[in-house]
DNA sequence: CTGAAAGCGCTTACAG
DNA sequence: CTGAAAGCGCTTACAG
């Protein structure tokens, strides 16, 4: 087993030549069925397994995906990468993994040491709008809203508006809405989803921060009870933090104010309480980043996704006049 | 750039033999200063790359490195990931990624894939205690406290101990330990460390689960208040759940019984109350692993970890008498 | 100091 | 139906 078997290995065995190997065992060219069961046979035996590099450099083609994720430890990222390896283990591809760690600079050159490594194909989360061109591959932006037809991403609009609506319905008309990083374009859908779902008469505060836990924290800590009936974030892990602060503050959820998150991480069904959200469909995602890629499909699409309600909204509690507006000032 | 430039286009740009290139670029063959210098330039400005299919079939090295991790969807692993990832990149691997979805068979597909990748080492996060062998490249075995000298892990047993000393010196003589899967050598080893740190005179009830959040809401639903004075578990997940499960039915932390985890999530510096945990070093692990395989390290080692002290423990109330044994079955 | 040659393992026209 | 040959892009002894 140290060194592995090879083609030449085995028409040697078989007094055949490598050709003819090669041809059995892709099953191409036009061998007599009883010569080519017996190399089969025999390469399966010998354990024989195929050199990607000799065939790469024969093909030009690795057979492998370069994926390039912003950061992989928030959170969300790992289940895209997951649904990404996943679907491209079906097509026989590999994944080869890059994190960016949200810096322009790296995300470049991330690309470049992908590309010299011959992935076939690019997958990019990208970050903060960054511009991604003059790549020779075929390439698909994830969860990114530009303007090619190389885009696919859930519609954070159509979730935005779902939670909206939501609230609306509820009785909501006095929202703070966390839209999270003001340069991301995904947190600008959801945020724009959420005005229209509330509505043209209802009074929308719009805070910008990054879509950190920590951030969420802070917030909860600076919420002036009764300034707001229901808390909108654009993501979870700053309705988390928002829970968490609002827990610390003695502020009730849903009673004195409603939170709604959007990303349906695992861990919002088991917050207190347990997290109204909107859920992606990242299988779906991931199908069609790699069959764009791959070329079964010919465009990129918006995959539609779900609302969560759970325990975290309900109606306003009405009152009989609004209470001072000091009351648990930061 | 539809066509990459190869070394003989170089070669035959600047009138020199691919040989004199090669010997330039990789700067070990005797090349004159000049001719190097100018030899450089020009790959530079052409925007040379060079080709890893062909050097790979020529060293028989891809630079890459295989990782196998069991479920990227269970959020330790991400971390373990984006540390290999980073380690490896700064060496100048890349890493092929592949979730072996927690299945042996699976695991076993994915070693068979990544070798016949050419796969220059191997880094697996092996799942239940798997059987690993006849692997012809370098092979370091992540946070499994197999026999070898290539197992790179935390030192589990160690952070249990601080665990069980802690419990011991803020008091506790009663407590349940939520030991995760019987199965895993990790938990099994934390366990251990647990029971030791706790003492002989303590009273210890142990109880085996999946290392789930949901096993954790499980195990704090079932909780019999007075049963324990400490819930010491296996996982942060299990904690976490356990934590939700105990809040929903209004038994305070660590007021009624302390909580302690092992992992330190992010999620559990904002849990209620925020958790006291053990981190493990992530960093040092993926750079001893990495250097493990690339021949720097000439075996693996256990890393220490670290206590991290929150308000989820505390010592125990006394009581007058023991409180009903029934209060709060389920 | 520089170059010609061989060869890594494969696939693909092309002959026979 | 089968095989000889070329060539993918590189590196490494070996000559000169």
């Amino acid at each position: 087993m140290r060194t592995p078997i090879t083609m030449s290995d085995l028409a040697r065995r078989l007094g055949v030549s490598v050709a003819t190997v090669s041809n059995a065992l892709s099953g191409k060219g036009r061998v007599s069925p009883e010569l080519a069961e017996t190399i089969r046979r025999t390469a399966e035996r010998a354990g024989y397994v195929p050199s990607h590099a000799g065939r790469a450099l024969r093909t030009g083609k690795t057979g492998t995906i370069g994926l390039i994720v912003p950061d992989l430890s928030n959170p969300l990222f790992p289940t895209f990468a997951q649904a990404i390896e996943r679907a491209a283990k079906r097509r026989g591809y590999a994944v080869l993994l890059a994190d960016s760690l949200d810096d322009a600079a790296q995300q470049a050159k991330e690309i470049s040491t992908l590309l010299a490594r011959g992935a076939d194909a690019l997958i990019i989360i990208p970050r903060r709008g960054t511009q991604i061109d003059h790549i020779p591959v075929p390439l698909a932006l994830l969860d990114s809203l530009a303007t090619a037809g190389n885009t696919v991403a859930s519609d954070h609009r159509g979730g935005g508006l779902l939670i909206g609506r939501h609230l609306r319905e509820l009785g909501h008309r006095d929202v703070l809405i966390l839209a999270g990083t003001e340069s991301s374009t995904v947190a600008k859908e959801r945020m724009a989803g959420m005005r229209e779902g509330l509505g043209q008469d209802a009074k929308v505060t719009l805070v910008s921060s990054p879509a950190s836990l920590q951030a969420g924290l802070e917030q909860g800590r600076a919420f002036v009870p009764g300034s707001a009936t229901a808390i909108a974030c654009a993501y979870d892990t700053l309705a988390l933090g928002v829970l968490s602060a609002l827990a610390q503050r003695g502020i009730r959820v849903p009673e004195d104010v409603s939170v709604t998150g959007f990303d349906d991480l695992i861990w919002s069904e088991i917050s207190h309480p347990p997290l109204t959200t909107v859920r992606q469909n990242f299988g779906e995602i991931a199908e069609i980043a790699i069959g764009f890629v791959t070329g079964e499909i010919d465009r990129g699409q918006l995959v539609p996704v779900e609302m969560v309600t759970r325990a975290s909204t309900a109606a306003p509690v009405k009152k009989a006049a609004s209470t001072s507006h000091l009351q648990g000032a930061v």
